[in-house]
DNA sequence: TTAAACTTTCAGTAATTATTGAAAATTAAA
DNA sequence: TTTAATTTTCAATAATTACTGAAAGTTTAA
């Protein structure tokens, strides 16, 4: 296989791989080519590359910025902007799960501790099995939580942090 | 707040949680229904409770049974189909585990194995890159692979059924 | 200031994904 | 058989999500 078609391929599958779990595929995408690419690019070089517009290229580096996958770089003297992804593994895997622990996770598990708290008859079996469902789940939530945690914080705790050496 | 309310807001909190991570909103919303509810109910009050038509109903039912959430009881003497998910969360959370790793993780390792074996030259950069990006992804797919399978067997392992302990 | 180089925004549109509803298929009892 | 109860399918449509492109905004240099 060429070196230009595997690239293809390339980004073809990390960006499959992102639309199925919930980052859009263009994001991926642009992700994707900025992994595989040396040097800093140019928006120009992302839109061509891709063939996408300027608009879609702007707010996707956008987002990818915002979730810290990808920096900016201004060459002295040039007024262009400069992108480049950074290219270790696990800072990726790191940031997305702080990402999405964030803006997901959260968000449900608070939810789920309110409907833990919401009182009824105990003798009706539709009370009993919604409290339990959601105890349980909550747990299952929260158990999550601490898993991302125990992840984003690994480097830190030695017991953890050999643990997951062994994954790294 | 009152158990009915409670009930639509644990059916939207756990679609929306779905439907963010890939699977469809319906789907988890049915699937949410059918955990706060003791009982097998019939496609009609799937329909009924979320307001939903019968064609969608019965797809999701099929998909939830395929993904192994969801189960058929059948009453003596009856014609219609009953359906109810198994409540325990730690099967719910292997069960999405398997099917997601066998669905979307295996297809994507299988390319980055094809993609680590394209050959070019070593002294350019955008080989260099390439190759490099690409080994390392794949490790960490490898990695994630080897993190669900060990979370799927746990119970078998001693040394990670006794970690895994700890988040049960 | 003006102008050129570049970035950002967003209304309109395109593409994708999910849902409906009615017809066809299946099942089992009369 | 026929009929009634039920499930399944799928073309048409609706809803959602993503993308475009041009206009507006910003920045810097002359």
């Amino acid at each position: 296989m060429e070196l230009e078609e595997a690239k293809l391929q390339f980004i073809e599958a990390w960006g499959k791989l992102g639309s199925e779990w919930g980052i859009n595929r263009t994001m991926a995408q642009v992700h994707a080519l900025l992994l595989i690419t040396p040097e800093p690019i140019s928006t120009e070089e992302i839109m061509e590359q891709l063939s996408i517009s300027r608009g879609n290229a702007n707010m996707t580096i956008r987002d990818l910025i915002n979730w810290g996958l990808v920096e900016k770089q201004l060459k002295p003297g040039e007024r262009k902007e400069y992108f480049y992804a950074d290219k270790d593994t696990w800072n990726i895997a790191r940031q997305v799960a702080r990402e999405r622990r964030k803006r997901e996770l959260e968000p449900v598990i608070k939810v789920l501790n309110e409907l833990t708290k919401v009182e009824g008859d105990s003798k009706d079996p539709a009370y009993k099995t919604f409290h339990k469902t959601v105890k349980d789940i909550n747990k299952l939530a929260a158990n999550v939580d601490k898993l991302f945690v125990t992840v984003l914080n690994a480097e830190e705790s030695w017991f953890w942090g050999s643990i997951f050496k062994i994954f790294k």
